[in-house]
DNA sequence: GTTGGTCATAGACATGGTCTATAGCTCCTG
DNA sequence: CAGGAGCTATAGACCATGTCTATGACCAAC
């Protein structure tokens, strides 16, 4: 006899053994009676063994019924634990959503979509991870997080970018440089004062460094920098002109420690995607999450 | 949307996730691919979750299928053990076998058999409770014992019992009786020397009672016994003459240290039943027990 | 005896699980 | 770059089998 049982009659027996009587199972299971009896019938035959005292007031486990009970029960138990997990999961009850991205991009962009979405989900574990844009695409890539908020554009065919902030960067100064504070300035002579920037391989100072090639010139930093808050400090202090997202100075600018430099030309807006692997189902609550953000 | 699945699909989601391929598990459970993938789908939809990422090597575990994956894989194990169990207590590789029955017997008629048991199906644990007749029944009756082993007749209807073993009952005596010993003695002729019995309640004393009744003779013990092995003893130490089973007194009768005392009508023998529940199953040790005691 | 509860059995029916065939995709190789 | 060899998904047909209704047998209680 091989075991090559339909686990289906299992959760029948359990019903039965539990209830002790098949009535009982059968109104459990929405079953008939006769459909309980038959189950529990096709489990003896393909054991060779009797699991049930039959009576006229029900059914009683025999001795290798109860062995078997002792495994089905726990089984079940497990099974049914899984089942509600699964719908805790579905509701967003529960879970986790595992964000890649910038620290600035989370501080400035990300969190208030985070607090409202942890308000929503409390049940759901947020998971922040940060890192530049190539270990963020990295991080998905390996299944680390969810999804990635980052600056456009990404060009790879393995993600999928959803656009969605827009950002404008601009060029700032403190207090040393009040004289160029109501002028409007040429990129050229721009570059005459001392100029900040993000580390070379960011993709903020790729885009002024695009920006300032199409127009003839070539932008050398005076001084590198590898955050965004050091980026405002040193402009605060007078080192130089930083080049920086303003919404990650509205403060600075607000209170006037800072003021952005006016420039006769435009320089484009960037955006910030949300990228996701592409032909990779997303979980839950990341669908969510996207849902929240557009 | 209800829980109300076919457990056979965790089975298919167990292997696809074992595996890791849903070719594999089609393998492994003897189905086609597409049934196995038209499985999953049927799973994924019922929770409105995915619970795999497919790829061109095979599938994955999604976050939320490993959440599923870390019950339902405990749970199947203790199926397949469950299932494991009930094939050695099929085989009798495994089990437990309860007798209830008097020590007496026991030790001249079932032993011998449970020897044999015992060296064929060293798996099955033996238990023996030792009792009066109606004590075993009480046993038998509240399922503490799978049989009982008693002498016959056994009236009740809700048991059902099995001739076995035929047992011939007889006086004996001891050195102090010696002139008797190649007398053949009348039932009345025997009424003169002080006579040792079993105590009222039992099978026996009840049969050698009914016997003098028959030939319309009272018979009265000078001392009653709880024990065989009391009768046997006060017998050698000549205290009087005890009706004893021969079979009990084998050794005894061999060695001289008693004899059997002729009478001249013969003593019709009694019968020793191996009693089960009527209408109950036995378990696979106890009707192996009785099959191999026929 | 009658009623009301158990479980078992028989036979009909239709659901749905499984199949074959095929398509679409990715990766690897000559 | 074309072709092959994996993989999974989809469509549609079929029939096995799980479920039903109807009924029987049994037991306990009134």
């Amino acid at each position: 006899m091989s075991m090559t049982n339909n686990y289906e009659l299992y959760k029948v027996f359990y019903w039965a053994a539990k209830t002790g009587s098949l009535t009982q199972a059968a109104k459990a299971l929405y079953l008939t009676q006769p459909s309980v009896s038959h189950a529990i019938k096709q489990l003896e035959d393909s054991f060779g063994l009797i699991l049930f005292y039959r009576n006229s007031k029900g059914v009683e486990l025999t001795q290798e019924g109860s062995i078997l009970y002792s495994y089905i029960e726990q089984s079940q138990i497990l099974i049914s634990t899984a089942e509600e997990k699964m719908a805790a999961l579905k509701n967003l009850d529960n879970g986790e959503l595992r964000i890649g991205g910038s620290d600035s991009l989370f501080k400035h962009y990300v969190l208030p979509y985070l607090e409202e979405f942890h308000e929503k989900h409390p049940g759901i574990k947020l998971h922040l991870n940060h890192g530049t844009t190539p270990e963020v695409i990295t991080f998905l890539k390996e299944g680390r997080i969810d999804l990635g908020v980052v600056r456009m554009p990404i060009v790879d065919s393995q993600l999928e970018v959803r656009e969605s902030f827009k950002l404008q960067d601009c060029f700032v100064a403190g207090a040393r440089f009040a004289e160029i504070k109501n002028k409007v300035l040429s990129l050229e002579s721009l570059l005459q004062y001392p100029v900040i920037l993000f580390s070379r391989n960011s993709r903020a100072r790729m885009a002024i460094t695009e920006i300032f090639q199409n127009y003839g010139y070539t932008i050398k930093p005076e001084i590198e920098v590898g955050s965004v808050d050091l980026l405002i400090e040193f402009a605060r202090r007078g080192l130089g002109i930083s080049y920086v997202t303003r919404e990650f100075v509205s403060k600075e600018l607000e209170e006037g420690s800072l003021f952005e430099i006016r420039l006769d030309v435009p320089l484009p807006p960037s955006h910030v995607g949300i990228m996701t692997m592409r032909n990779m189902p997303l979980t839950s609550a990341a669908s969510r999450f996207i849902e929240l953000v557009r």
